[in-house]
RNA sequence: CGGGGUGUAGCGCAGUUUGGUAGCGCAACUGGUUUGGGACCAGUGGGUCGCGGGUUCAAAUCCUGCCACCCCGACCA
């Protein structure tokens, strides 16, 4: 196509509210327009971006079996009544009326129509598994939406769903669609990392979450070096230190003045704080916000605590906890904010970190002002209602596959996979018979690609300081034909020649034929970040045009013939991976 | 939701301290000269200075309420 003929418009100066590079460059690319903060629209170039990642994700998912179909994006109430989540989803659901006064959302994402779907239609083992997916608009109204297409509130995403009669046939479709987004991911040129995620509150058996790797994601990942582990900061296992085999010296009380800390108390008692023993005050909570009651959670002092994995180990939501009001909690329980330890307390959870048990004679608060025991040892002097692995995991702390030490990146999820298991086809009755004719509940996974979020983060790995550069297999066009003088009609028959030939060999080709100095048009095409560049110059009337990648910052002489050839191999080369 | 910042032409900004009725660069339009990495000259158009209230002879500027946008944090099936 003529760039003279299309809705282009490019911006010399990034707009002030942009601050990272995918951002800056789509907007200075006239690819997407803010509507509102959090809400963008796409013009033509950046659509084609779009459509080249769906359609990648729709060839990809349709050939793992999965079906495409297009649900509403606005959903009644009832069915999220129905599942409990009306309640439970909060203000991130947009939630509208119609005339009537009946209750609306915009999805979120689609659990309930899908499961509603295949509770009405699907009634036998014969029928399972399925796979259905769509690519649609998602809205959620974000606290706090950012970098452009990276977080937003309004979204393009991939959601599927699959549907199986039992955890076997679940562990299919899951591998299924890992090794799915693997291929799709690759496709779109991305470095990315599918790491092991939280399953959370939900109480899903497994997640993964595919992370881009980019200094400019919101995710903080851990993996190792040495082996394939990987997950996210929160839900990284970090393994307990080796239990010691020092002998239990006898319990002894010190008096510790002012020791409000561990480091205070480590120096005080001349101890290193792997020696110590921390203690955390948590008050819990019903749905309503009223006080439920009480947690101390002991770890080694050194060690930071990780309050989601103690979520998941109390079976709350997130916001069910929260630290203690240490005067109100001290009357029920006897600790001693600052001198608090697990000798001693009553009427409150004891939480107790896996990796305590194994230690001797650690250093904990005597829950008596200005005192701490020394010798502590679990069994004789203290016991635990619940022993779990709560350690958040350090840059450095030794992988649980392995052994090697973590590391950590950023990264941008642009994907997650998740075992659900019952829990819609449970709360909404979905439910297929056997050969049996015994009735189960079908057991369910999900799996979303952030379509729009995707673009950000192969522009993120895909840029330099004069722009885009788009890998081939989501170029919005593949080859942009530079006319140095337009108005040269030798000059404009060799471009047209390009274009039909470069066309007629399945290449995308928009020529710049705008009315412009070369300045602006070279400019132009590398901020776009079209993969290909053919200038017709100097030598056009020789039928000698100049070649260039945009990753290259030389290009070579070709007689026409040739170009096409070579842009033909190294596109259909972009395309074939 | 807490903390910070910003709102002046399509984009980037100055002017606000010290009140006097709005300016610069880019972009756009016209004419001319140019033409290989964001040209030059001359001219033109474009603004309820985020919105409301107040002070004042006079408000972009001072006071006040609100709104929007951005950043950090909290939050993120």
């Amino acid at each position: 196509m003529k760039m003279s003929k299309m809705y282009i418009r490019t911006l010399r100066e990034a707009p002030a509210e942009a601050v990272v590079p995918s951002h800056i460059l789509m907007l200075r690319a006239g690819m997407i327009r803010k509507i509102v903060s959090g809400i963008y629209g796409f013009m033509p170039l950046g659509y084609r971006v779009l459509r080249k990642v769906e359609n990648i994700v729709r060839e990809e998912m349709d050939a793992a079996g999965g079906q495409e179909i297009l649900m509403s994006a606005l959903q009644p109430a009832e069915l999220w009544q129905e599942s409990g989540r009306w309640g439970d989803y909060g203000p991130e659901m947009w939630r509208i009326k119609d005339r009537n006064g009946r209750e609306f959302c915009l999805g979120p994402t689609h659990e309930e129509i899908f499961t509603d779907i295949i509770r009405n239609e699907v009634s036998s083992y014969r029928q399972l598994p399925v796979n259905l997916y769509q690519i649609q608009h998602k809205y959620r109204d974000e606290a706090r939406p950012r970098f452009g297409l990276m977080r937003s509130r309004e979204f393009v995403m991939k959601d599927a769903y699959s549907f199986d009669r039992d955890e076997e046939s679940l562990n299919e479709s899951y591998q299924n669609m890992y090794d799915t987004y693997t291929r799709i991911f690759n496709r779109c040129g991305l470095e990315f990392r599918p790491v092991e995620a939280d399953t959370g509150a939900i109480g899903g058996s497994a997640s993964h979450e595919f992370q881009a790797l980019t200094e400019n994601g919101e995710s903080t990942i851990a993996f190792c070096e040495k082996c394939d582990y990987a997950a996210t900061d929160e839900s990284a296992v970090c393994v307990d230190a080796p239990a010691s085999n020092e002998e239990m010296l006898p319990l002894e009380k010190k008096s510790t003045p002012g020791t409000k800390t561990i480091e205070a108390v480590a120096n005080y008692l001349d101890l290193p704080q792997s020696r110590t023993i921390k203690a955390l005050l948590y008050e819990t909570y019903d749905e309503e916000g009223s006080v439920t009651g009480y947690v101390a959670a002991f770890i080694r002092g050194d060690r930071q605590a990780n309050e989601t994995k103690l979520i998941n180990a109390l079976g709350i939501n997130e916001y069910q906890l929260a630290f203690a009001n240490e005067e109100k909690m001290a009357a029920v329980t006897g600790c001693v904010g600052g001198f608090t330890g697990p000798k001693g307390l009553h009427d409150c959870k004891i939480i107790v970190d896996s990796e305590l048990p194994g230690l001797r004679n650690l250093c904990a608060g005597a829950n008596e002002a200005d005192c701490h025991y020394i010798n502590m040892n679990y069994g004789r002097d203290y016991e635990a209602d619940m022993i779990v692995n709560f350690k958040l995991v350090g840059e450095g702390d030794v992988c649980p596959e392995c052994g090697a030490p973590l590391k950590f990146k950023r990264g941008m999820e642009v994907g997650q996979v998740f075992k659900l298991g019952t829990k819609y086809s449970k709360a909404m009755g979905a439910v297929y018979k056997d050969e049996n004719m015994k009735e189960h509940e079908i057991v369910m996974g999900c799996y979303g690609i952030g379509v729009t979020r995707t673009l950000s983060a192969i522009v993120e790995q895909h840029h330099d300081d004069n722009g885009i550069i788009w890998p081939v297999s989501v170029a919005p066009y593949h080859v942009i034909v530079t006319v140095v003088k337009q108005k040269d009609e030798e000059a404009m028959d060799l471009a047209d020649r390009l274009e039909k030939e470069l066309s007629a060999k399945g290449v995308e080709v928009m020529v710049d034929d705008r009315d412009e100095r070369p300045g602006v048009k070279f400019k132009d095409a590398d901020l776009l970040g079209i993969p290909v560049r053919i200038t017709v110059g100097k030598k056009a009337a020789e039928g000698i045009v100049e070649y260039r990648l945009r990753t290259d910052d030389q290009s070579v002489e070709l007689p026409v013939g040739e170009a096409v050839a070579k842009a033909a191999a190294f596109i259909s080369e972009g395309l074939s991976h």
